[in-house]
DNA sequence: GAGGCATTGTGATGGCGCGTAACTCTGGTT
DNA sequence: AACCAGAGTTACGCGCCATCACAATGCCTC
């Protein structure tokens, strides 16, 4: 009974669900969320359509899984852009540009998994627990970046507000502690560092949402020009060097 | 034949559209855009099924009738601000700060609404020239308060870009006329409006767009905060008095 | 003002997708 | 070797989109 992790059922299982996945990816990537049905994942497999409920319980399921591994792997696309600034020593106002040069590349590669996880959810839609620790995943890497700069004058309300949210959210506190270790040494590193990383997130979603979702075609400019644009304007807020 | 436009027919006609798209916010506001039925639009103003299509072609047709309302909205809140800003005199910053925050107000206000001009739309989709009209309708407002800005060094790129798209796309320069009327003066000031306004439209897209969302739920900070970092930002760059 | 006809609405129909239920069969488990 | 959990199948009901053929209403023209 413990190693029914193991067993070959088990193993043929993760398999087929794996399966499953990459062909439902495949149905998303040529036409899109709306056009995903579990019928036609099925008979594209050569199953019955009822045959799928034992692996995704419904099709809101199987997109859950699929929106999980969107968010896992846009994370790894920033973690490996983390070990190359690493390598390379960057500092932080080079190191922001690599991270979400990082970002901006996996959203653009594969613009259909990007809207999945920036999408637009049902009216009452509360992101699960799984899916914020997932999200915040992907921005941790930014912390650090801006915990070693100095806000402007100019966000000094948010600022103040993210100090309120840290100290008053122990998961934030744990979150910021996880990728700024020395943050407790000033009580004014956690707030930046949160300003930083939702300014980020914000200009990331504005640039990079808009590119994905295609509305620069025939525009006269490209996604990464505006992005260093408006990373050059974070940056010299928080004075990095 | 000529009067058909007030013809009785055409007036029920046209009430009718208008009620149908009317249910049909509702039950956008109320259950999102995946839940909005024709069937149940139908049955909830007491009619058949079938009836609709003399009225809609399609769920699709509705659909962009409902977008293109909302662009018509998004514009109209903007243009009020516009009144706004002018009757107060303000300065380029503090109009900066009414316009967006006019537009980020529409979109809270109406989030399934915002949503649906904001949202992801199929793969292939290219938008139609009508509505990209109406996308810059949206956004025209904001050129000439850039247009009276000087862009930082940190944009160049962007702004070089904006100049070779000013030059190679006749609507574009049109658009541009048309909202900063003596931009022919100097060759520098369409360029400089261009990317003021692209660069606020991505960063409008990211905050509010997050918060439209509900992506901010549990967080602790506001939209309104958060733009107006973002606005900080910009209105920097810009040397906007 | 009377008939013609465009417009509006209806039920019937077909197709598709979701999700459930009852059943069969295979192969891992014990 | 026997058992049975799990994979897969067909059949089914439901809701929705969209079309068709047909009936009724009432505007519009003559």
């Amino acid at each position: 009974m413990d190693r029914t992790k193991d067993s070959p059922r088990a193993r043929y299982r993760e398999q087929t669900r794996s399966e499953i996945k990459d062909t439902a990816l495949r149905q998303l990537a040529e036409s899109g969320v709306a056009a995903l049905a579990l019928t036609r994942i099925a008979k594209e497999m050569g199953l019955s359509g009822p045959a799928l409920y034992r692996y995704f319980a419904s099709r809101e399921d199987l997109l859950s899984a699929l929106i999980r591994d969107a968010y896992d792997d846009a994370a790894a696309a920033v973690a490996q852009a983390v070990a190359q600034a690493d390598a390379a020593a960057q500092g932080p106002r080079a190191r922001l540009s690599t991270l979400a040069g990082a970002y901006r590349a996996w959203a653009v590669a594969e613009p259909h998994r990007y809207l999945l996880i920036q999408g637009a959810p049902v009216p009452g839609y509360v992101a699960p627990d799984d899916t914020r620790d997932r999200a915040r995943a992907v921005l941790g890497p930014f912390l650090p970046v801006f915990a070693a700069g100095e806000p402007g004058a100019g966000i000094s309300g948010l600022v103040a507000e993210m100090s309120a949210w840290h100290a008053g959210d122990d998961a934030v506190a744990a979150w910021v502690a996880d990728y700024v270790p020395d943050a407790a040494r000033d009580s004014a590193r956690p707030a930046a560092a949160l300003a930083g990383a939702v300014l980020v997130w914000a200009q990331l979603h504005g640039s990079v949402g808009l590119e994905a979702a295609g509305q620069f075609a025939g525009m006269g400019h490209s996604g990464g020009t505006l992005l260093a644009a408006q990373l050059g304007l974070l940056a010299d807020c928080f004075a990095l060097s």
